[in-house]
DNA sequence: CCGCCGCCTTAACCTGGGTCAAGCCGAGGT
DNA sequence: ACCTCGGCTTGACCCAGGTTAAGGCGGCGG
């Protein structure tokens, strides 16, 4: 076993046998990025995805005008990739870009399709990934409907504080929602009343 | 089979026997709303969830702060229930409202668990689920992002057309994120320059 | 028939964040 | 040492949407 670390990690989601892992390392191919290299550009097809092993990525949209909002950042043991449209069978709009030298281990969905053929332990874990994704998701949402962007840009911190100078700064303003500028001012203001 | 109509609508999502679904139905209880009744209310265990058989229902979400905003309607054939507390553990921080005299096929969630151990097409079931509602959540969070509130409320309405005259203007505010003001000057300023 | 209530609109004023544009560093590259 | 360039800040100005408050209007109960 390659990646036990990983594969704990896993287990903890839905019960996995380590066989079943073994199987899934065999087919699994280790990437290395360099800094803004992309794992994925808009218009590839959608049939991969990985998990970080080492770096920290982020996910943009870019939008019919455009326009490029950032729908997450994702660091060490979390996945990338173009989900929503890999469920829809769509094309990627999402690039995922690394904003550090960055290792993540890859899948084809092809051959992940294959592992759920063997086992159904595949199947569960890809519906608590789904949930898990769900929940996030959710919160989001809720955090545009119920706060500012001064609020949000709190709890960001609160809960990524793992990404501390290692993102920056526009692209934390383009997750809020909100520009450079603004994130700038909200900033400054803290400072000068503390609380 | 009682409902015959819902059996196919399911089993578009996942493969479904229909005597495990004569199974679901056997367990499933239907109940009657009145206008402006509560199908769940926040602090309820969220230990169950339910089809919207008829009817039209908003889930809104009490903030800490005693805010309220709404995260969806819900009308024929879609699920409601406090999905994020559910899969959580959590008490229900969501409540459920019929906006019309409604009627619901309910489900309690260890029934339904029961169901999973029976059979695998439950738990297919629930990936799909899972999935098709991270894609929901994954398109409003662009709308937030992407989109002014203008352009928001025109895309409500074209992806909610059947919900036209059944729910109130304020709570189509409310799901957009702005208040029942600003959509009113919307509207009148859309009136004034058609495009 | 009247008055109340729920829902919507309108108006006046305020404010957060957008836009544009001018700096200000600090890290490389030559 | 210098130049450049990318990322951050700041200021001036503008506008969408929030807030408050005053009606309008249709439906329903008394």
């Amino acid at each position: 076993m390659r990646f036990p670390k990983l594969f704990e990690r896993l287990a903890t989601l839905a019960p996995l046998p380590p066989d079943e892992w073994e199987k899934a390392e065999a087919v699994a191919k280790e990437q290395v990025l360099a800094k803004r290299e992309l794992f994925l550009r808009p218009g590839d097809a959608a049939d991969r995805f990985a998990v970080v092993l080492q770096g920290v990525f982020r996910a943009v949209r870019v939008s019919a005008r455009g326009e490029a909002s950032i729908k997450a950042f994702r660091a060490e043991g979390e996945l990338i990739g173009a989900y929503a449209e890999m469920l829809q069978g769509l094309p990627s709009m999402t690039s995922i870009e690394a904003l550090e030298p960055s290792r993540v281990l890859v899948f084809q969905t092809r051959e992940f399709q294959a592992l759920e053929q063997g086992h159904v332990c595949w199947e569960r874990l890809a519906r608590r990934v789904a949930e898990h994704h769900f929940i996030l998701k959710e919160r989001r949402e809720q955090e545009f409907l119920d706060l500012s962007a001064e609020e949000r840009l709190v709890k960001f911190w609160e809960e990524h504080p793992h990404l501390h100078g290692r993102v920056p700064q526009r692209d934390v303003a383009a997750y809020l929602g909100i520009t450079e500028v603004a994130l700038s001012r909200i900033m400054s203001r803290r400072r000068k009343r503390p609380e």
